[in-house]
DNA sequence: GTAGCCTTGAAG
DNA sequence: CTTCAAGGCTAC
């Protein structure tokens, strides 16, 4: 290796540069507590596979005055299979109970250059919160990963600690981390802990790099091979070896910050599967084509009822939703498969209208729930025929198997598989969404995606899709492309990420300038988006140079990894991609990044550094010094410059223009500012509905009071078993409210896989992990990390107690704050009650994915579990989810293309929950007309804000359909598993979920 | 570990 | 030759 090897830090032999991304697969990745944590060594410890299954059910009752959740688990058996080990990361956050302190674990998630394909996998998660008002029953389950593969999730965090044992490794790892954590050391204050693990897949391995000799060593590699010293220094565990990818965490849908906050929890929950096998399944289902890349199949743009059955479906049932059921039913279900089928579909119903309060158990059938949406009944049949096996996971993710499949056929195979779990039932009462007084259960079982609808990213960067090659500010070259871009662009945010295809949009609004591949052009178009014209004399460049740092606020040096930052915000960068280094805030991820502060929380800066677009990729691998960088970057405009005078013009341009869109949704608690500099302009352009849309989408995050109300509702098992349970937060048993203030999304606590059980550092983490509990539990949340490094107790992670118990309450969360949403939706409170329960018991789960993947937007070939946490599709692949993340990565991938906005993606989430194609609604053509209204809404806006994109509107609708197969998707993928006998833990947390035992 | 400065080297 | 983004060096 001509080369130096990597920083003295050196990592261990990172994952060989090849593959997708050499950084991922088998990158180790260095953990570092800020403070404690040497023993953060990257450990990576595996749930063996066991083929436990276990089943637990969890309950959680809220009445409006007073809460009680217990949780009950007992496990049969389930397997899980080992995760992978390697450092890959997962980035939870998890308050200490007893520092109270919040604790972030960042992962990162570097996508390969490559494409991943192949995945096959499947990771959900619950999420669900109760209410004060609301009572929630609810059973969860979750499943592991499946799969032969690794699998890697993995929570973490009992009291004990979490890390069973860590074994290891195996190699492909998704990883998940657990962090270290503070511990006595951290002073309040100055106890940031960090724990580093980071996955950093996406690093750039530089096309053109002559050193592949030395590369050898310098990793560049392709395949698995990974150069492990001279490249990027990762650490090493395994380095290059088998070391498990970082774990991804899936979270469901709670937004980082949901997540980190929700004291109940701070759990995650985060399911993977890993089948190798899986994909056959799923692919035989996706018959169109195993890569969703671009959906070429549209269904009906309107929600036609053939149509939208075939989504719906999915919906339809809470059963194959994987609601867990409720009452008596789930036992019979669980006793007999074939049974399931038929109880499933009733089943749901019977428990949703109970739990709604609305639908009396007597009429299960024929409440709206009952039959899911649309076609639901007209196929009941169908249904019936199949069992819906694994319904929790099936919710979230069914998917027809084949876009082109009719969906019935999809279902038929889905249900096929027949899972043995019963589906869950959610129920809602019809009285908790009338009144908050009345109680309001749900019983869900799982939840696909967290949501995040976080979107708004802190950041306004201009997407620039050009090359990094040419710096953004770089004189425009085309004018008059400029002028046009602007007058499009969203005014706020473009995109974080430029990705390609956004590059394309630019190139091709703006006429004449196209993207090269050097981004030539689109440094143009990057330009003319992003940076306002110089104002006189005075290059855009230089402007953005005399602006501070977006990170810090320290002064710019230049364009550093896609973005205008600092020299020393670029170096820290740097180093902490290089070094694999993995911080973790245990203040919840909420530190404030200055010149004077960035010093004291690394994690929280990393995060930022992110958030504001520094790009993984722009890291190169292979450390070649010199020239160009070829990675698609994004420009970032610094804050400051956002409505500062000198940035006038610029925003300016901005707000009218162009082609930027808003930033997609982003990390953080950061609404959508609904009023940005741009705000005159929205204004005029957003229809009035589309704005009362947006205020009520906070409802759709979690807030302060929302998390203490869980916290309080969270105290339940006291027991806490070292288990880290893949994917899962757990939270503490206290129940004592969070004082969370994360609202990060990184909340869960992440402990490090390699800290064994006894292991006191890990009992550190937990503690700091366990956001929830003052009490002295220290749970830990699970991180989701999924590091192979979990550690389970018997391997199995379901079994702990937590883990039920976390799920139910996640799940209960998600569900609690989308009937909130929903409820507050000018289009829904028309709607009666029971129409208003059929429609969310239809599109709970689209609803969760499209959060999920619009956050998604600004990492292109990563899904966003949270902030800072995401999963590639290798990762996936690996996990055994490939198809599930392909299609999520695909309809992702035409939300950037569309430049999806804030206010197209919430009116987008109103248009699908009022799908009324269901023949379960009771007032069909209420439900209807409400649609029409958010579609007319919806095609103003887009006119008005986008001329240049006169189909938009079309385009977006063309998405639903996508949406809705994706969840398909994953029950298909979730059955197939099922079918095949995995024992994965996806069958244990159905049974979780089912709550049978 | 941070951050300022230097070196490298592709692209123009 | 110039530009400039990326990596390296090293005092702190």
């Amino acid at each position: 290796m001509s080369e130096q090897n990597g920083p003295s830090e050196g990592p261990g032999p990172g994952p060989g540069p090849g593959g997708p991304g050499w950084w991922p697969a088998s990158q180790s990745w260095k953990t570092n507590s800020c403070t404690a944590a040497s023993s953060s060594s990257t450990s990576s410890s595996t749930i063996p596979d066991s083929s436990a299954s276990v089943s637990a059910s969890c309950t959680t009752t809220t009445s409006s005055l007073a809460t009680t959740t217990s949780a009950t688990s007992s496990t049969s058996c389930c397997s899980s299979t080992p995760s992978g080990n390697g450092p890959s990361g997962t980035i939870t956050a998890a308050r200490s109970s007893e520092t109270g302190k919040n604790v972030s674990v960042t992962t990162i998630n570097v996508p390969p250059n490559q494409d991943m394909h192949d995945g096959k996998g499947i990771c959900k998660y619950l999420t669900g919160q109760n209410g004060v008002t609301v009572s929630v029953v609810s059973s969860c389950g979750s499943v592991l990963g499946c799969g032969n593969a690794n699998v890697a999730s993995t929570t973490a965090i009992g009291p004990t600690g979490t890390t069973g044992g860590s074994t290891g490794t195996q190699s492909i790892g998704i990883g998940v981390n657990v962090l270290s954590q503070n511990t006595a050391d951290d002073d309040a204050e100055d106890s940031d802990v960090e724990i580093s693990k980071i996955d950093f897949r996406g690093v750039n391995l530089r096309t053109k790099k002559k050193r592949d000799v030395s590369g050898s060593q310098s990793g560049e590699k392709i395949g698995d091979a990974e150069v492990e010293d001279g490249n990027v220094c990762y650490d090493g565990n395994d380095a290059s070896q088998q070391q498990p990818e970082r774990p991804m965490s899936w979270e469901g849908e709670l937004s980082d910050q949901e997540m980190s906050s929700n004291t109940i929890t701070n759990q995650k929950m985060f399911v993977l599967s890993q089948d190798t096998h899986e994909d056959t399944s799923m692919e035989g289902v996706q018959v169109c084509g195993p890569s969703p890349g671009p959906m070429e199949q549209k269904f009906p743009i309107k929600l036609e009822p053939d149509f939208q059955s075939n989504p719906r479906f999915t919906f339809g049932s809470f059963h194959e939703t994987g609601l867990p059921l409720v009452h008596g039913q789930q036992i019979q279900q669980q006793r007999n498969i074939e049974n399931l089928e038929q109880t499933q579909q009733n089943d749901l119903p019977l428990l949703v209208g109970k739990l709604l309060g609305g639908y009396n158990s007597s009429t299960p059938n024929h409440s709206p729930v009952l039959n899911p949406r649309h076609h639901l009944t007209k196929h009941s049949h169908t249904r019936s025929q199949v069992p819906s096996p694994d319904s929790a996971i099936h919710s979230a993710y069914s998917v027809f198997s084949s876009p082109t499949q009719s969906p019935h056929a999809a279902r038929h195979s889905a249900l096929g598989t027949g899972s043995p779990v019963p589906s869950s039932s959610l129920s809602l009462s019809r009285h908790s969404f009338n009144n908050s007084t009345s109680s309001l259960s749900l019983s869900l079982s799982h939840s696909l995606s967290r949501n995040n609808s976080d979107a708004s990213s802190s950041c306004y960067s201009y997407g620039s899709l050009s090359p990094p090659t040419h710096s953004p500010v770089q004189q425009p070259r085309h004018p008059q492309h400029h002028q046009h871009q602007v007058a499009q662009g969203s005014p706020l945010h473009l995109p974080a990420t430029a990705s390609p295809v956004i590059a394309h949009h630019y190139s091709s609004s703006a006429p004449g300038s196209e993207l090269s591949p050097e981004g030539h052009t689109a440094t143009d178009d990057q330009e003319d988006c992003r940076i306002p014209s110089a104002p006189s004399g005075i290059s855009t460049r230089q402007q953005l140079i005399n602006s501070p740092c977006p990170i810090c606020g320290d002064k710019i040096s230049g364009f550093h990894y896609g973005i205008f930052s600092c020299e020393s915000c670029k170096g820290f960068f740097k180093r902490t991609v290089q070094n694999r280094k993995n911080y973790v805030c245990l203040r919840g991820a909420g530190c404030p990044v200055t010149v004077a502060t960035r010093k004291k929380c690394p994690a929280c800066r990393f995060d930022k550094c992110l958030n504001m677009g520094m790009k993984l990729e722009a890291i190169r691998e292979d450390r070649t010094r010199g020239g160009r960088s070829t990675y698609q970057c994004t420009y970032t405009l610094p804050a400051s410059l956002v409505g500062s005078p000198a940035s006038n013009i610029a925003n300016d341009k901005l707000t009218t223009g162009g082609n930027c869109s808003p930033a997609p949704a982003g990390n953080e608690h950061h609404y959508p500012p609904r009023h940005h500099s741009n705000h005159s302009h929205k204004v005029q352009v957003v229809p009035q509905l589309l704005q009362d849309i947006m205020d009520v989408e906070h409802l759709w995050h979690y807030n302060d009071n929302d998390r203490m109300t869980g916290i309080q509702n969270a105290g339940m098992n006291p027991t806490r078993n070292n288990d880290t349970i893949p994917l899962l937060g757990v939270r503490s048993s206290g129940g004592s409210g969070l004082e969370n203030d994360n609202t990060d999304s990184s909340v869960e606590c992440s402990s490090n896989g390699t800290t064994g059980n006894g292991n006191p550092s890990n009992r550190r983490d937990d503690r700091s992990c366990s956001s929830v509990s003052n009490v002295g539990n220290e749970q830990c949340a699970a991180s989701i990390s999924s590091n192979s490094q979990i550690n389970n107790t018997n391997g199995n992670p379901t079994q702990h107690p937590d883990f039920l118990s976390n799920l139910c309450n996640i799940a209960d969360h998600r569900l609690y704050k989308i009937v909130k949403w929903c409820k507050s939706l000018p289009l829904f409170k028309n709607i009666s009650i029971d129409d208003q329960i059929c429609l969310l018991i239809n599109s709970w789960c689209e609803l969760l994915l499209f959060s999920c993947c619009f956050r998604s937007m600004s990492t292109p070939g990563e899904i966003r579990v949270s902030l800072g946490k995401s999963i590639t599709l290798e990762q996936a692949r690996q996990l055994g989810l490939a198809t599930c993340i392909e299609r999520m990565l695909a309809f992702t991938n035409n939300l950037r293309r569309l430049r999806v906005d804030q206010y197209e993606y919430v009116a987008m989430k109103v248009i699908v929950l009022l799908t009324s194609d269901t023949s379960e609604l009771k007032e069909p053509e209420k439900v209807r007309a409400s649609q029409e209204k958010a579609l007319q809404a919806l095609q103003q806006y887009t006119i008005g804000r986008y001329p240049e994109m006169p189909a938009k509107f079309g385009e977006l609708l063309l998405r639903i359909p996508d949406l809705q197969r994706t969840c398909q998707a994953g029950k298909e993928l979730l059955s197939a598993k099922r079918a095949e006998g995995e024992g994965s833990s996806f069958n244990l947390l159905m049974e979780l979920l089912r709550g049978d035992h």
